[in-house]
DNA sequence: CTGACCAATATGGTCTGACCAATTTACCTT
DNA sequence: AAGGTAAATTGGTCAGACCATATTGGTCAG
């Protein structure tokens, strides 16, 4: 946790945690900044500052009269980190909805990565699919060869949009996914597995971004399933629901130009 | 534009952009609050709330001896949108970027809009499509209709993940293109655009989730392609290239398990 | 009682000057 | 030249003050 150990800091995540909390209702105005400044026993100046952080992840909006909250939709996407922790068994919804974003995201790099790989990359790529196919190694040797395998795909990539976004999607989420120890949820059936790597492995063969972006995106699918199955049974609220799980079919793929060298501006 | 119109708002913005154009080396000591303050013909404190600010976009790391300036790749994603404000036509690489990656989330929203919709939301997105093939109307109304027709999937799918993303993304990004006047890219070819209604019509009356993704994700791949190519001509770096585009195939799909209540947790 | 107007109050934005702790820099000793 | 120590620099915080604006409350006319 990036926690310089600051007054202003403190008094932020604490404020921070009480608007995530709806403890001050949207619209509302907030405690002026010497009341503030009086209940941390801080100056005004350090409530300003936390304060000014509090904007910054737009869950406030300061104006001369006083500070008003702001709907938690129209924050910034800094706030999900914060917005997990507040329970100890993260809401199994917003872990869904995290995992299909972050899948997604991966899914798009995969492509680009795919499309702009070189051939040493390329035969990188498969060496490094070829091993995520062995049975040796514990599950934890395991999650790291895949989280060495998605940084591989994302450095090919080189896309600074999605960089950003896992900038701050990463580091918050997956870190208190691992702390949650969800071991039995990535225990997944093998069946599913080799069938993620052969659309993998076919794509990067073929040099096919579509099968590629498929495989990826059927892994994260996967992942979620088990994940939020797991985190639902843990809150109690998990009925065994009939997995309508549809066939692999054909679709139609979307465009697959390769356009590797779009120029960049000086 | 959120500009408040105070001081250290000001301070901040042109810090901002000094950052991002690379005025300080990465890893570098920005000058002192003292001469930053003396610079700007303003107190430490507004200085000080402006480099709150940049902290909070990971711009800078600031510790007691100095202020440094961190890489731009550990950055916030709020940074993408003054990074396109920099020069007058925004890098097309970065747009290509921001496209794809646009283009993921929507393609998402999509998916998932169309494994919750309730019957009649299903109808009213069709009744959206249906109006979007219709070639009435200029092209500033029919891109009012997408933007429509996105919000509403937006609405159906309810993603906190990717709206906070979009959030951080749209007002920056879409606001300055289409300040670009892209117009002529967006002209695209009637086929292509038919192509992607087709599969959309299509995905949506078979309730086919994956094939409406698909129908997103074509389309923005044509948007992208269209306007990073407008983006290479204006700037000069254009040469016509052979656009090796692959006709439209059969791929296999990813898992369509169709969860709609996941169950919210108090 | 209602609505419009106005003064008193509260609030955010900024400034000045000061002190402390941690870091950095400069100097000195070996 | 290397190491260590002292001085200077820097960020973090505090206190008190002023201003412009927004809010609040009361007054007065209808």
């Amino acid at each position: 946790m990036p926690h310089t150990n600051t007054k202003s800091h403190e008094i932020a995540d604490i404020l921070r945690t009480e608007i995530l909390r709806q403890q001050y209702r949207s619209g509302e105005r907030m405690p002026s900044e010497r009341d503030l400044a009086s209940r941390f026993d801080a100056s005004r100046g350090a409530v300003r500052e936390a304060l000014s952080q509090l904007e910054q992840l737009g869950l406030i909006n300061t104006q001369p009269g006083g500070a008003r909250v702001r709907d938690i939709e129209s924050a910034s996407i800094a706030i999900l980190g914060p917005l997990m922790e507040l329970q100890d068994t993260p809401d199994p919804k917003l872990v869904d909805q995290f995992l299909r974003t972050f899948g997604a995201l991966a899914a798009t790099i995969a492509r680009e990565a795919l499309e702009k790989a070189t051939p040493e990359q390329l035969n990188r790529m498969q060496k490094m699919v070829v091993s995520l196919s062995n049975y040796n190694g514990d599950s934890d040797s395991k999650h790291a060869q895949w989280t060495e395998f998605f940084q591989y795909l994302g450095s090919v990539a080189d896309n600074l949009v999605v960089r950003l976004i896992s900038n701050d999607l990463q580091a918050q989420f997956v870190e208190q996914m691992a702390a949650l120890d969800l071991k039995s949820a990535s225990a997944r059936k093998k069946q599913n597995v080799d069938q993620v790597l052969g659309l993998m492995r076919q794509g990067l063969s073929e040099q096919d971004a579509e099968l590629f972006f498929s495989g990826i995106q059927l892994y994260f699918d996967e992942l979620r399933f088990s994940v939020v199955e797991e985190l639902e049974v843990r809150l109690g609220s998990y009925q065994k629901k009939q997995v309508n799980r549809k066939d692999i079919k054909p679709i139609v793929s979307s465009s697959t130009s390769t356009r590797e060298d779009l120029g960049v501006v000086a």
